[in-house]
DNA sequence: TGAAATTATATCAATTGGAATATATTTATG
DNA sequence: CATAAATATATTCCAATTGATATAATTTCA
């Protein structure tokens, strides 16, 4: 008869001989959530929601992008976009504008008062993530980042 | 007068000399992003919620698991995990047992139910993920897996 | 020109998040 | 040792966001 050893203490953080800790798409939405995760704290503790963070910071790589780029970019859905852009644009933070040639378009652009707050928002966001990466050599980090921007290409490619 | 060329085609997926492409958060997110949604589609073909999915998946590495341990593991808030529960319990894939010695705590089972359908699961979710690292070594993906656990438990370990 | 595709929005239901509450347990204090 | 304060756990409640589907407007192309 054979003893067993019993692994015990779930229902904590141990406990991790299982699925999830080797699966791929768990390991990215962790890693996601917790890095992400302790930003959005520091964007609450300023009465600034994640959703106005996020395309934001989207906006800052081009400025006149059209809603459905903003929705691809930013990782949300079409509608889901518009409704954000309703709200930024309320707050005074981006205006629409008809785009000449094709009018389906509406071409989002920052204002001077949005411009102000995200790069605001970019230095501490940047200052987060040195922080968070700072038991990395920048070899390290570069060659993850290289990894994952292969990774999602890849995904890209599938889709 | 120095010749500047700009860069042009903002507004779709090219575009990318921006700050989220070497933002870690960033590239974390969007690999989370296009990896699960492709899994959600095959779900929703099946008429399985996302969070059904994420919460038995996270039950089947450890029957009887608090509300709270759920919550931590699932990456819900707790009164999400509440809710959701509540819901897998009305359709009969899980159960709530009162802890004896903790009257505070909610242990929460799979029922055989709630087991053939994670079974079910857990086969399709690993398939999914042979066949979107298939162009990865064993040891590549290896690679990126500890990287990504050790960026976890830094993460962690900051909060 | 007419059909298909693209883009954005409106609408409605459902999920999620945050604050507050209830209950049980543990710790501290007189 | 008894009891009050602090902690841990789960739930309820409300507001707000999100998602899915359908619709409207414009453009492209066959």
């Amino acid at each position: 008869m054979p003893k067993t050893v019993v692994k015990e203490e779930v229902g904590d953080k141990a406990a991790d001989a299982s699925f999830i800790s080797d699966y791929l798409p768990y390991l990215l939405a962790h890693a996601s959530h917790l890095i992400s995760g302790q930003f959005h704290d520091q964007l609450r503790a300023r009465g600034i929601s994640v959703s106005t963070w996020r395309l934001l910071a989207t906006l800052s790589s081009g400025d006149g992008m059209t809603i459905g780029a903003l929705a691809r970019i930013g990782l949300y859905n079409q509608p889901t976009t518009t409704k954000i852009i309703d709200r930024l644009e309320e707050t005074g933070l981006v205006e629409r504008r008809q785009d000449e040639k094709d009018r389906r378009k509406a071409l989002v652009f920052i204002t001077a008062q949005g411009r102000a707050m995200v790069d605001d928002l970019l230095g501490e966001a940047k200052a987060h993530e040195a922080k968070v990466t700072a038991s990395y050599t920048p070899e390290e980090m570069a060659t993850l980042k290289r990894v994952l921007r292969t990774l999602i290409s890849r995904l890209e490619d599938d889709a």
